[in-house]
DNA sequence: AGAATTTGACCACG
DNA sequence: CGTGGTCAAATTCT
């Protein structure tokens, strides 16, 4: 199937034969009477694979093999990863870009107890999270992430929270990630991760993780603020409690939660609707609004964590959820190569350009 | 009782 | 030296 190519060249033509695919079916879509969630999923999904494509040819270490070695992880190695495998942030963050190059070769640094990480790759994703649909705090991601800390960051209204791999004794995996709420906007967290999972629990062979349930996070939160903004987090967090609180108990009489799709191996009461309340927004520049995100249609793509093949609007949106999830890659990629492949084959194997991530305006792709 | 979280302290980096 | 990331003991949860 490879063909010898390296995997940045494979990865790199998946990543157009999508964005082709995709762009072919909101051609379709827009043509028809579709629903304005379908195509601006399918324009989220179209922009991605572009990004992506266009990060893998900007890819500063293209010719290392450490490199190389950590790419075929993050992107073809970890099918079940939940968690962006990329190492590049596709949202175009800059928290993430800056420190992205020196990224890998102190992938073995951390491992060596230092009490404070060196640059590590990282990629931000943000997270919306609507109290009108009812979740909150960090989403669902396929990982257990245990918390190990909290830090009140200066510039920041909400503390950030670092999480790492529960399996990190035990399978000695070394991702983390941190947990921001935005401060403009409180619905939307930021969530950074670093390193790759190397642990066996990625999201399909284990039970979806349990986050803390929003309300025991901001239970908790109300009683262990530390520092400063404590009033302000406090009020916050009240308010937020207070919201969620009735969301929650609207959502536990009516929404009764698709979860016959889910794993639902322990999912608690108030985590049975993981699907419906959140965004999840890959570009920085490109958001969903909760409203426009159908329910149902989360419900189904939370659904594919355990079922990758699914139709298609459950696959896309599996890929939406899972960014850059091999999952949905490995089961799409058949298909689009058997009917696509002399499209978007060629030209761009043969590309030689640098093309700086930051130079690429999101707007430029629509 | 074991697992997970909280939180103050420690430490590396800029 | 300030800030952010991590550690680890204490605490809370399941």
């Amino acid at each position: 199937m490879e063909g010898g190519w390296s995997w940045e060249q494979q990865t790199l033509m998946s990543e157009l034969i999508e964005g082709m695919e995709f762009a072919k079916q909101l051609r379709v879509h827009l043509g028809s009477t579709s629903s304005v969630e379908t195509s601006d999923a399918l324009v989220q999904r179209i922009l991605s694979s572009y990004e992506k494509a266009l990060l893998i040819l900007k890819w500063p270490g293209s010719g290392s093999t450490t490199v190389r070695a950590q790419q075929a992880n993050i992107g073809a190695a970890a099918p079940n990863c939940g968690v962006p495998e990329s190492p590049i942030s596709i949202n175009g963050s800059p928290k993430s870009s800056d420190d992205f190059d020196g990224g890998f070769k102190d992938n073995l640094d951390h491992q060596e107890n230092s009490k404070k990480r060196k640059t590590q790759p990282r990629w931000t994703d943000k997270v919306r999270v609507s109290f009108e649909s009812g979740l909150e705090g960090p989403h669902e991601d396929g990982f257990s992430w245990r918390k190990y800390g909290q830090k009140d960051i200066l510039a920041a209204k909400y503390p950030r929270s670092y999480y790492r791999c529960t399996y990190r004794n035990t399978q000695n995996c070394w991702a983390t990630k941190q947990v921001q709420r935005s401060d403009e906007d409180p619905t939307i967290f930021e969530v950074t991760y670093r390193g790759t999972h190397t642990c066996s629990h990625g999201q399909s062979t284990q039970s979806v993780p349990q986050p803390p349930s929003p309300e025991k996070q901001e239970k908790r939160l109300n009683h262990h603020n530390s520092n400063n903004n404590k009033n302000y987090q406090q009020q916050q967090q009240q308010q937020q409690q207070q919201q969620s609180q009735d969301i929650l108990s609207n959502l536990r009489k009516g929404l009764s939660v698709n979860t016959n799709g889910l794993d639902n191996r322990e999912l608690e009461p108030p985590f049975t609707f993981p699907s419906s309340s959140f965004g999840y927004m890959r570009t920085g520049d490109h958001c969903f609004p909760p409203s426009m995100l159908d329910e149902n249609t989360f419900l189904g793509f939370c659904s594919t964590y355990t079922a990758p093949s699914t139709p298609e609007s459950n696959y896309f949106l599996c890929q939406m959820n899972s960014f850059g999830d091999a999952q949905g890659f490995e089961a799409s990629l058949p298909d689009l190569l058997s009917g696509n492949n002399s499209s978007a084959n060629s030209p761009i194997l043969n590309m030689d350009f640098s093309l700086d991530p930051a130079e690429i305006d999101p707007d430029f792709l629509l």
